[in-house]
DNA sequence: TCTATATCACCC
DNA sequence: AAACGGGTGATATAGA
């Protein structure tokens, strides 16, 4: 990577910072910054009170600059605080350090302490880190020697960033990496927008939700005797289903199978086991405890890019509102004045295998608008005339075998998927492969190359690096999945530089946001930059979206979900009504 | 009583 | 050895 281009100098930054008043969910609150110049090797440290006065960064930020970080959304999201320009070239070494070791998990982890440590370059204890984070994050107010204790650590940081720097420029590959930089420049706006959530309902939900439970219990379980509180105890189902004498599958441990499905397959045959079965799919947990709800009602939290081997995003579950259980998504609503609308490539993966497979068969089947009975179309399953109307379960078989090639699902699976025999399983994949003979020779050669080389890499070169007993299905799904992450990558690039608020990507779609007066305008800019980031990435190739639009007041609802929602709801409803009075 | 493991549920 | 890709996280139970 040549650097003597960047006349202006190349800047090593970083921020320590705390969430605003503590609260997860705020923006940060910047504590200090040091930078470190490579060139001139000049290090400077800025308290908090020095970087308020200040209208943009204390160094150039412009094109003849790169700035330099190690998780650089964080200094980011410090820029965004602070309303200071953000830095046009951005090189992120955490990101680079991922994707040099992806697949070979390094001894001390992804962080800095692991980059030192795997190019043996000295480092500070991850003890004392902790400690000073804690410093850190209780928020001051500090005594000069803290503050002093605060800034040096912070420079420690800057200066480990300027040894690591040189050990890993040979393996950096410069218009990838800062289109990396760019990605995490996004990042940090969505992080820095978040998703508007309903609070109120938010706070019902947790307050009630024992309530519910116990509510739900008492109903159902007075015929079966098995909880415990809210316990299931397994070894009282054990005695139900003997004094019942009802058969029950069992794992390979031993233990019994106690998956929603070897209930739902149970129910068929025994019907009492039906409310248990419906009973224990409503008290899968709320989980609503660790969502972070900024003071002003936005989810932000960390998006955790690059964190997935595949290079997707991969976001604590419980503190990102896509993380728990769809119907939960009712949380989301728009503020007053504002739409959301959430933005999703229409089955994208198969988009990708046709298009970087350059399967024409397959290709076809994508421009049909619906892969599945096309496909079963060109299998010669069902007449060309068939649709979504006449054929629904030949499509759902058809749908449920792309599917499952995806994830290279075997035939016994799909069997029990599609609840049909296996040899009906078999045909469906054979169909599959005499249909999309090109996709399966490159599917066939990525594992090839994959075991001959020692890496697979997508278009903008995210690799993973693979020794022998890896499973084939991981090698032929990385292609579609990698190259999924890198067109959401370009994407949300693409709308954030064109100032569209992205509250948060949610890997083959995005949640976007815009004043009602706006919203049908900014959909269609959105979804047309959401297909030239699936042109760029499969040269030329373009793939579709559907958009799902919500105007204030109404709130999101993911139809999977409705159920429960208004199950939920109504329950609150009643369990509020005695309580009305004293309102 | 605390921790580790297995199992399960959920997301795309 | 398993045979569904990439994940996070909660819970029940076994074991220290």
């Amino acid at each position: 990577m040549p650097l003597s281009k960047y006349s202006n100098g190349i800047w090593l930054v970083d921020f320590e910072f705390h969430p605003e008043r503590g609260v997860e969910g705020n923006r940060p609150h910047p504590v200090c910054l040091v930078t470190h110049e490579l060139v001139s090797g000049v290090t400077t440290r800025f308290w908090r009170d020095a970087l308020l006065q200040m209208k943009h960064a204390p160094f150039p930020t412009d094109t003849d600059s790169l700035c330099v970080a190690y998780f650089a959304s964080a200094e980011i999201d410090c820029f965004l605080s602070l309303g200071w320009p953000i830095p046009v070239n951005l090189l992120d070494l955490y990101v680079e350090f991922r994707n040099l070791t992806n697949g070979k998990p390094p001894a001390f982890g992804a962080g800095l302490l692991g980059a030192m440590q795997y190019f043996g370059l000295p480092f500070l204890e991850s003890d004392q880190k902790t400690a000073m984070r804690d410093l850190i994050l209780s928020r001051g107010p500090w005594s000069v020697a803290n503050q002093e204790k605060i800034l040096e650590y912070c420079e420690s940081d800057v200066i480990a960033l300027s040894k690591l720097l040189p050990k890993m420029l040979p393996y950096i590959d410069t218009p990838r990496a800062l289109l990396r930089g760019r990605y995490m420049k996004a990042v940090s706006a969505m992080q820095n927008t978040g998703v508007p959530i309903d609070k109120e309902t938010l706070c019902l939900f947790i307050e009630y939700w024992e309530r519910i439970q116990d509510h739900l219990i008492a109903d159902i379980d007075q015929a079966y005797g098995v909880f415990d509180g809210r316990t299931f105890k397994r070894d009282r189902w054990e005695n139900y289903l003997i004094q019942n004498s009802i058969p029950w599958p069992r794992l390979e441990s031993g233990a019994l199978d106690l998956s929603d499905n070897a209930f739902r397959q149970q129910s068929k045959i025994y019907p009492c086991i039906a409310p248990m079965r419906e009973l224990r799919a409503s008290l899968s947990e709320l989980r609503l405890n660790g969502l972070k709800v900024g003071d002003d009602d936005r989810n932000r939290c960390l998006l955790s890019p690059f964190r997935a081997r595949t290079g997707r995003n991969q976001p604590s579950n419980t503190s990102f509102i896509f993380g728990p259980s769809v119907w939960l998504r009712g949380l989301i609503k728009p503020e007053p004045g504002y739409g959301l609308a959430y933005i999703d490539w229409s089955q994208q993966e198969f988009g990708i295998a046709a298009a970087l497979s350059g399967d024409e068969v397959m290709k076809q089947a994508y421009l049909s608008g619906d892969p599945y009975l096309a496909f079963a179309k060109q299998a010669g399953a069902v007449p060309q005339n068939a649709t979504k109307m006449t054929h629904k379960a030949e499509r759902e078989q058809f749908k449920q075998c792309v599917l499952a090639v995806q994830y290279g699902m075997g035939e016994e699976s799909l069997a029990a998927k599609i609840n049909q025999p296996v040899a009906r399983a078999r045909q469906l994949l054979c169909l599959h492969k005499q249909t999309y003979k090109t996709f399966w020779r490159w599917s066939d050669s990525a594992v090839d190359e994959a075991l001959l080389n020692g890496r697979l890499w997508s278009v903008f070169d995210w690799q993973i690096l693979v020794d022998q007993n890896i499973n084939a299905r991981s090698l032929r799904n990385f292609p579609m999945q990698a190259n999924g992450a890198e067109m959401l990558r370009i994407a949300c690039i693409l709308l954030v530089e064109a100032g569209i608020r992205v509250c948060a990507p949610v890997h083959d779609a995005l949640l976007i946001e815009a004043p009602l007066d706006q919203l049908d305008e900014t959909v269609v800019r959105a979804q047309a930059l959401m297909r030239k980031a699936s042109r760029i990435v499969l040269d030329g190739f373009e793939l579709g979206s559907d958009a799902k639009l919500i105007a204030y007041p109404d709130r999101y609802m993911d139809e999977r979900g409705t159920r429960m929602w208004d199950a939920v709801t109504a329950i609150i409803q009643s369990q509020m009504q005695p309580m009305a009075p004293s309102q």
